[in-house]
DNA sequence: AGATGGATAGAACGATCGGTCTATATCGAG
DNA sequence: CTCGATATAGACCGATCGTTCTATCCATCT
């Protein structure tokens, strides 16, 4: 029994997924349909170039997914939920090819105000922001929707120092900060 | 009386960073020569190439001197110090052209492991820690390493996350976190 | 005056960029 | 089988990349 090949789609979506993530978004066409093995035509039949597909990679990718499955695996007290995520934190940051967050990465990086992914990574953060406001309205936080931009700042801070300084384990360091945060709003 | 125009490396550097933070690390060396009005070879000749340009920008660039001219403006007590780095955080994100920290897209654009930008990232957040390692020992901190570390996700975090949700105000998300911080020190 | 060194201007290098093109192959539906 | 849509392979486009090159200008010093 052989598993069929994804399509065309599907393999360029996989390949800039991994090549931009290593090597940035500024990776040539060229690299990402050679690692894809598509036909140039077939990028720009899809996605009509490579904003396109930059775009569409940000929005295919289960970003917000991850965060549920970490907390739901967690069971179902916020505070271990909430927690759990700078748990995965810890463990993402430390790993070799930990590259920094994709979405920032790539935010950064495209200066033209107009590309198609800035949109994308506006919604994902959102979606992060929905998220974690649940979370902290089922907690009893006071103000859930400001709570949930402090537990933002710490994901993008602990994404971002990692980069950089990733034995300062800053993962760790957030997850004190999100304690102190839920105790104090208790 | 007429100023006498700086020399060609320091109008480089000048133009290097202003380009580089409206346009990323990516923007070609020939906008830097145009902006710059520097002749091709003097590139060369000064930083040996575009990589050296970058790293010498990020080497000169006086950046954690703002940090502590912001602290010394804000007096003498560590707890109003710590806390005016992040009121100025609030106004720089909220400039129309804030475009996140230059040390943290540099670090992240350049995929290249062995660029020397990264060693000049890597050595200015470690000044920035030990600036503020000394500050939470003035206060008191029992931990004052892993406090710094703290302050340096809640920073990186602000800067990370005004990129994408400026009107999140992380600046003020950030300073809620800070004093929670200060507090549970004391 | 003559020599020297730094700066300028700009042609030119090969490589790569994103995107368009033609031509051929494959495959499922009629 | 034939048709039409979709995929592949790869040449080709103009533009731009970082870099090296020659040639000229000009201020300074001997």
């Amino acid at each position: 029994m052989t598993t069929t090949r994804p399509g065309p789609r599907e393999r360029l979506l996989e390949a800039a997924r991994d090549l931009t993530y290593t090597h940035g978004v500024h990776v040539g066409v060229d690299a990402i349909l050679k690692q894809a093995e598509v036909a140039r035509r077939s990028l720009y039949q899809h996605f009509g170039g490579k904003d396109g597909l930059i775009a569409a990679l940000l929005r295919s990718y289960p970003g917000d997914a991850r965060y549920r499955q970490v907390m739901d695996d967690a069971g179902d007290d916020p505070w271990q939920r909430i927690l759990a995520v700078f748990d995965e934190l810890e463990v993402v940051t430390q790993r070799p090819t930990f590259r920094g967050c994709r979405y920032t990465s790539a935010d950064l990086a495209l200066s033209d105000p107009e590309h198609p992914a800035h949109a994308e990574v506006r919604a994902f953060k959102d979606g992060l922001h929905e998220l974690f406001t649940t979370e902290l309205t089922r907690y009893g936080h006071p103000a859930p929707g400001f709570g949930a931009n402090q537990l933002l700042v710490l994901i993008d801070g602990t994404l971002a120092h990692a980069v950089t300084r990733p034995d300062a384990h800053p993962a760790l360091a957030a997850r004190a900060m999100a304690e102190l945060l839920l105790d104090a709003s208790a």
